[in-house]
DNA sequence: CCGACGAATCAACCAATCTTGATAGGGATG
DNA sequence: CATCCCTATCAAGATTGGTTGATTCGTCGG
């Protein structure tokens, strides 16, 4: 679902959200860790020492940004990241370091700056 | 300052703090903007129509998170971006989005998860 | 020197987000 | 079925973040 427009008129409220969950010392270290693949819940809360529910917290906040997804199998969860979004993410950084289109010949300033 | 390490163990603590200041609409509004060059506050304020306070709130944490940086000339305010930070923003998105290497054959697994 | 202006800062308030401990549900195991 | 394990969810409190309006400060114009 986050599907970020191109880089015209980018979807900032989207972005926002996405860099909210981005904004988190232990959701980075989620990340991190699941760069090296899925993981078990109880691997993460080992690797993070995170109380149970604190990491379960930060776990849904990271899905429903969609950067990760998770799967059951028995009695555990795999959480795994999901690069399209990282991606989108990605697109959303770049576009913002590149130029537009410098400001057009006449002034476009308002009632203000001289 | 900002300055973020490279991929292996980047600085995540950073990392979020730069996120957070991307994290906010009006803050990326203001970015969005600057990529045309730079601009006046009372440019930013007429096109973002944020009031006074707000605005000048918003530019502080940008300015805090160096991702803008100002300049004063008579009685206006001008800021800018700082490419360089988001270009270590970008770099850490793509990090994170790059595999690890694998996890080692031997299992890594804690005591749980058979 | 005085008043107007652009911008930053402050204090107060409200809202969102995090943390913690308790509880509940679903699957395994005997 | 009784129980234990793993995880999610909930309610409460603490913390952080954002908004607003007032005040302050420096600069310019008269």
């Amino acid at each position: 679902m986050p599907t970020l427009t191109a880089d015209p008129d980018l979807d900032l409220a989207q972005a926002a959200r996405l860099f909210h969950a981005l904004s988190d010392d232990t959701r980075l270290a989620v990340l991190q860790m699941l760069r090296g693949g899925e993981r078990c819940v109880c691997e993460l809360q080992d690797a993070l020492d995170a109380a149970q529910s604190r990491l379960s917290f930060h776990l849904k906040v990271l899905k429903e940004a969609g950067l990760v997804r998770d799967r059951k199998e028995g009695r555990w969860s795999y959480y795994a990241l999901v690069p399209e979004t990282l991606g989108a993410a990605h697109d959303v950084v770049r576009a913002l370091a590149t130029e537009k289109r410098a400001r057009s010949g006449l002034k476009v300033f308002g009632a203000c700056c001289g």
